[in-house]
RNA sequence: GUCCCUUUCGUCUAGAGGCCUAGGACACCGCCCUUUCACGGCGGCGACAGGGGUUCGAAUCCCCUAAGGGACGCCA
């Protein structure tokens, strides 16, 4: 039975890193038929926060990442974590050190000076003496002082550590409260974690994991460690640097499928396939194809993404998701064309909802001025005479429907022996603001037809107005 | 400094020794479709980090180098 985890450290917001881990995470368990648990890893009293808390759960639920169980909060277990350093205490598996910080300082530096890995000698591994005078110690685990320890990757392969190499650490502070290597041991035993899936800058905890989770005689999970996603530019994501919560893309207009569909090709992929839908990135999803190295995040690819899945999303659910974007903008959407049909013409011509509501507030409202190449191409005195023709043939129609537009419109380039374009292009300007929009019938059709006479008026007006010249 | 990880077009990637004249996607450029903008179609540009081996044959296996990254906390 597979049982996954993604145990995130409250800190910040849950970043695409962090998405795109718990995304892998939840394939895997999915794939399986397995578990997936979600655990908040705040044993950082200090940097860890209820707001970090909600902004992860939001950033989870928004996604469709559901956990079957959880969430746990390590700072509810510190009874736990006692009982079991007690009991590694009690087998001789851990001791007192009473090193000063200070101590413990100079020991580093001077084996920095020598060129040396820091780390703690052992001083107090064997200490049999009285408790040191006004030190309060922390308690180290027994590490293995020879030998090595291999952490069977799932993605990397075997990877062999010196145990040599590694120190004793500490699994409880001064204070008595427990440190992070230890509390995920401890979580991941009783919680019975078969896959432990998570980014590679925890490479080096693994092999003291592992030799925790060997003197606690726990079984030793599989490890999967994912490299890390880069920038735009290539360059390591930080606060300071590019990183974003994935509420953003949220709130950018993106699709949350289109975000997983984005970030499971991030250093997964199945052939040459592109677009996964939810279900097929279940069945297909495997720990052993994605890739060692780190990826770079690619906006203007996600752009693409999430404008296939607007095209290919039912314009009824489109509308929906779109609406809050035109509020945004304070539109109604009730108080003008049906959104649906607004959506299902403009959703192949914006790539975000938030674009596709920025595009077409025309629908809802006048525009104000006109876009300036726009105007001078289509707006000129030649435009006078088909906008009058069109502004009569249009306010004559019976029916104020697609079809009989475009005959309209038809009708008046034929009746002034002009293409198409020098009668459509003017509308369009005059009705739009600018010479982008869905066929000008369908525009008309939407826009209804007061709108488009008052705009059509107001066009000619513009033209008149025109110095002789131009 | 020590240990660990990584390296195919600008970017995401395919590639499990001959199917590779290295394939696809995004971006970019051109053409087509067309009343515009998109969408769509067609085409172009463009990469195996470097060096040694192994082999009849290497992007694929081995070694070295380089470059990037991570860890080395009473942070997670």
């Amino acid at each position: 039975m597979v049982k996954t985890r993604f145990a995130p450290s409250p800190t910040g917001f849950l970043h695409i890193g962090g998405a795109r881990t718990a995304l892998f995470s939840w394939l895997y368990a999915r794939r399986h038929g397995g578990t997936f648990v979600l655990r908040i890893e705040d044993t950082d009293l200090e940097r860890s926060t209820p707001e970090a808390v909600n902004a992860i759960l939001e950033g989870m639920s928004w996604l469709g990442l559901e956990y079957d169980e959880g969430p746990f909060y390590q700072t509810r277990r510190f009874d736990r974590y006692r009982e079991v350093i007690q009991r590694l205490l009690a087998e001789d598996k851990a001791y007192y050190c009473y090193c000063t910080r200070e101590e413990l300082d100079q020991l580093r530096e001077e084996q920095m000076a020598r060129k040396e890995k820091p780390r703690y000698d052992g001083r107090y591994r064997d200490y049999k003496g009285a408790p040191r005078e006004g030190v309060e110690p922390v308690i180290r685990f027994k590490n293995p002082l020879d030998g090595v320890t291999v952490v069977d990757d799932i993605i990397h392969g075997p990877i062999t550590f010196q145990n040599s190499e590694l120190d004793d650490l500490i699994i409880a502070r001064a204070d008595g409260t427990p440190t992070y290597n230890f509390c995920v041991v401890v979580d991941d035993m009783d919680m019975g974690i078969t896959h432990v899936i998570r980014g590679d800058d925890h490479i080096n905890n693994t092999p003291r994991q592992i030799n925790i989770l060997e003197a606690l005689g726990a079984p030793v999970p599989k490890y999967g460690h994912v490299a890390m996603i880069l920038g735009d530019d290539g360059q390591k994501l930080s606060k300071r640097h590019g990183a974003v919560s994935v509420l953003q893309y949220r709130d950018e207009g993106f699709l949350p499928e289109a975000v997983l569909n984005y970030l499971v090709r991030l250093g997964w992929s199945h052939g040459d396939q592109e677009i996964f839908s939810l279900d097929e990135m279940v069945a297909l999803f495997d720990l052993e194809d994605v890739n060692k190295g780190a990826s770079a995040f690619n906006t203007s690819k996600l752009l693409w993404l999430n404008q296939q899945y607007m095209m290919d999303t039912l314009p009824e659910h489109l509308a929906r998701e779109a609406s809050v974007h035109f509020g945004l903008l304070g539109i109604d959407p009730a108080e003008g064309p049906e959104l649906v049909e607004v959506v299902r013409e403009m959703a192949p011509r914006a790539q975000t909802l938030k674009e596709l509501a920025e595009i077409s507030t025309f629908f809802y409202r006048d525009f104000e001025g006109y876009d300036e190449k726009s105007a001078r191409q289509h707006l000129g005195h030649a435009a006078l005479t088909p906008l009058e023709a069109a502004h009569a043939k249009l306010a004559a129609l019976p029916q104020w429907a697609p079809e009989a537009i475009h005959a309209a419109v038809e009708a008046v380039a034929a009746e002034l022996e002009l293409k198409m374009g020098k009668v459509a292009q003017p509308l369009r300007v005059a009705v739009v603001g600018r010479a982008a929009s869905p066929g000008i019938d369908v525009t008309l059709a939407l826009v209804g037809r007061e709108a488009t006479l008052r705009r059509l008026d107001r066009a000619m007006a513009h033209v008149r107005a025109l110095p002789a010249s131009e």
